[in-house]
DNA sequence: GTCGACTCGGGTAATTCGGGTC
DNA sequence: AATGTCCGAATTACCCGAGTCG
């Protein structure tokens, strides 16, 4: 059991468990929780320690914001390097609170949401691709972790406060493509660069995706393509939507891990990001 | 703008529904309403928990703003009579924090659960497929719409406690069938009734349910029915369920709107639900 | 070494506690 | 029996100039 240098400011600690960072402090002072000091004298808790506190914060102080606990938390912190392992196993076995878990602990970290997606939970689902390839992981364990997924990031949306009247973005995926989860993770990162975000699902028409430009008039449109039915529909689509898109000065951003370099020689469009990080540093850039 | 709160202090809480803040804390200490507190010994209350009490004790929301909210909750309440209609534009237009008000609504009014969805949610949806049948809805909608309905059901499974060391069910659709919000809504109805409960996912073939009620040994299994591809197929597959469930003394619940009388009488189950009334019922009784 | 962001400490304002009473 | 109001003591939240971090 590594005792690691996992630690976290009172700031986010605070910002976690929803207190002042005041009371952090004091509790700190107060010898209630245990912190240790940098030279020139700044508190810095140990994670493990957060948890465990929280945990015998005797009538139980709970979550930051729907990110749960679950009971059993064992004095081992979850260490970025191998989170991406442990949140696969967790994946795989169903296990919701747990998972929530190993993103509460980078959370803390203030690990970076894009950071987050393409360091833990892109290479999760990778994996989990790839055993389900091979028949290590059964139908059910495939379908199951989506779904947690799906709910994880749900519930990471509602702790990014969504900005009013911020300039939209809108998006989704194409017909053919019915992975929802990466245009989630686009809808999020959005959100978080402070925009207003609207996903609109998986598997649509470009045409369709048209209408809803029309309608809510988005300052940029994103696509998520993480798989390619029939090479040449795809091109076409793509190529409709970036003709009537820059026509109205609304950018295209694409993404995905089936934009092959050949495929991306095909067709036009504003920005395309290999990764979330990237999609991150655009959004940045545009605002 | 409203900062998205998960604890509340008495006062909040009290002003919320407009009584006094020595009401709140007695029934804190009454146990009548669940609290957690700080290190210091102040209560807090989570806003799942505060919502679930408003619910139990028939307590109007007098000033939602304060537990952070929308607005207009509780007050110019939304009549059952026509939520349904209301919902389903609301579903259209892409409006989420407008149907998140309805919903909440009526569940903070002390509508059960399934009467929400037999009544409301399920006929949002076949209006919208209606108009999606004959053009009125642009398919972005209708996909924007299960997104939608997607959050909200998430949302609300948070507001349900859910019962530690009950007995487990599980459940899905089957191959060709794509309709994941029934089998949320009955995971949501499940856990209402006391049990924990798993949806595994969507297009599932029985094979690989039956690997999970290995791996869970469920106390049932719910298969929610709203699409058959293939009659012979699903005939055979839902046999093939039942043929091992009833071996192992476990329950077959099926339901939804592609069972025809002519699709039941080739198969066998525990039960066969119409509505999710007809399931919580069922529920009930087993419990 | 510069710089922006963060944190320190300490003081003050605002809540909340518990208990007693109406 | 249940709720609302009042109070001194304790706890928490907010603020800000100076120092630290990365």
């Amino acid at each position: 059991m590594s005792e690691l240098k996992t630690l976290v400011s009172p700031k986010q600690l605070a910002k976690a468990i929803g207190v002042s960072e005041s009371s952090v402090k004091r509790w700190c002072d107060d010898s209630q929780l245990q912190a240790t000091y940098t030279p020139g004298g700044h508190r810095r808790i140990k994670v493990a320690e957060a948890l465990d506190f929280i945990r015998r914060s005797n009538h139980g102080l709970v979550d930051p914001r729907s990110i749960g606990l679950p009971v059993n938390l064992g004095k081992n912190s979850v260490e970025f390097s191998n989170a991406s392992e442990l949140l696969t196993a967790a994946l795989i076995d169903g296990e919701e609170a747990n998972c929530r878990r190993i993103i509460l602990d980078l959370y803390l970290q203030n690990t970076p949401l894009e950071t987050i997606f393409d360091q833990v939970l892109v290479p999760a689902f990778v994996q989990i691709g790839d055993k389900w390839g091979c028949g290590e992981v059964a139908i059910y364990q495939e379908r199951s972790a989506c779904l947690i997924c799906n709910k994880l990031l749900i519930s990471l949306e509602e702790t990014i406060p969504s900005p009013t009247s911020a300039p939209l973005a809108i998006g989704g995926t194409l017909t053919g493509d019915f992975y929802e989860i990466p245009t989630q993770m686009v809808s999020l990162i959005g959100r978080q660069q402070g925009f207003q975000t609207k996903s609109l699902g998986a598997n649509l028409p470009a045409s369709t995706i048209l209408e809803a430009v029309e309608k809510f008039a988005p300052k940029w449109v994103w696509l998520s393509v993480s798989y390619i039915a029939e090479k040449n529909y795809f091109l076409t689509e793509v190529n409709h939507l970036w003709e009537k898109l820059s026509a109205q000065g609304v950018h295209l951003v694409l993404g995905g891990r089936a934009l092959t370099t050949e495929m991306k020689s095909g067709i036009s469009y504003t920005t395309c990001c290999d990764s979330m990080t990237d999609l991150a540093n655009f959004l940045k850039i545009m605002n």
